[in-house]
DNA sequence: TCTTTTCCTGACCGTATGGTCAAGATGAAA
DNA sequence: TTTCATCTTGACCATACGGTCAGGAAAAGA
């Protein structure tokens, strides 16, 4: 008398229902594009009839959002790293670390960030315009003060932090043609730890800080 | 021997009928992606019925691939800066400096080929595994040889050459991002400048080149 | 001129998509 | 058990999309 599966609870079944739709919806997003992906395609990928992605979702968009939104507080995250610093060596190595961890951990939510942002921002134009804007002129006044102090070369702050932006997201968003380039297959573990190592040491010798 | 070289008028209609349909191309499949674009808004955006696009592209992806492949033209052309150079801050600030030129030239054009190597390279792939593993690999050596000579740091030329992709080609894909850090108005002309000077101080003393 | 080739386009077609709905199943509450 | 709220889903709908085609217009060639 093997007792039968629990059943699940309603806040369990919901949690795990959505967890299950945004996990497929990102990486349909990512492969395909906001256009080119189908409810469809997102139902199957997660198991469940499309209809139910209507029950948790009410449209694509609301789905796409939700879905940029998570990787916009992943993103964020990673903006600690930069804090609680005595300077750029720490400070911005840190970061690096973390985006570049995020690049590799979370590839597809970097693309659909990227392809959000190419399109014009129409889904999160707000964040860009208040969450960003308040993180970066924080962040440049932080690196201008270590300019300041003699910690690092006089660098533009907001250059400096489209550099960071642009290199570390570089190894998700563009992970195929590395891959590529890499004979078709993934960097190892090793390989990650060189692609940080000089992208740390090339950008921290950049400004100086070393 | 005075024939004319009177213009073939047959010859001009195509040739500026394809050009249209390509520009209008290229801005929409950037805009709204491939799976986003549709025929009948390239068909408006360049002034002629939809059904005159299938006259001289047979199908939406025939369109987008020549798209795809007149940007790689662009892009290569690009290339040519790093040689006849005698060291890496003649040869790779001028492949800053023409890289960054067009980002600012063809934004439109760098965001197709972004959205489509972050989908996986479907219509380019080849491209990839020939032309550019090939370029890459010469490059990658003539850095090499710069090392060898001492003109610059012992850095890893793919891993170099990555960020000099990534931060050039930051300003077209994530042109939205950093016009809306800017107040929402696009770069001046001295702020342009300002920039190419910023991505060229920071990766030539990242490698130890001045 | 007449003939041939190329270009143009409104109307149309099959399909796939996002979204809806009503009826049934299932867990929670009384 | 009975009642209620939540969850599930096959079937359905209106729309929009990529693509086709027939036949007319215009240019090139004779």
């Amino acid at each position: 008398m093997s007792d039968t599966a629990r059943p699940l609870r309603r806040i369990e079944i919901r949690q795990q229902n959505e967890t299950l739709i945004l996990q497929a919806a990102e990486k349909v997003f990512a492969e395909a594009g906001f256009g080119g992906a189908t409810m469809q395609l997102i139902a199957d990928m997660a198991g469940l009839p499309k209809a139910n992605l209507h029950y948790y979702f009410p449209t694509k968009e609301a789905l796409y959002r939700q879905v940029v939104q998570n990787i916009f507080e992943i993103w964020l995250q990673a903006a600690g790293s930069m804090d609680r610093a005595p300077g750029p060596v720490e400070g911005i190595g840190a970061y690096i670390d973390a985006k570049m961890e995020i690049s590799r951990r979370h590839p597809d939510g970097s693309k659909v960030w990227a392809s959000e942002v190419m399109h014009g921002a129409p889904v999160i134009q707000d964040y860009l315009e208040t969450t960003l804007r308040d993180w970066t002129t924080g962040r440049a006044t932080l690196i201008q003060r270590w300019i300041d102090e003699g910690k690092m070369a006089a660098v533009d702050p907001e250059h400096l932090l489209y550099m960071l932006w642009a290199t570390t997201q570089h190894y998700a968003d563009f992970g195929h043609q590395i891959e590529t380039l890499n004979g078709g297959k993934p960097l190892t573990e090793a390989q990650w730890r060189a692609a940080k190592d000089s992208v740390k040491t090339m950008i921290l010798r950049g400004i100086g800080a070393i």
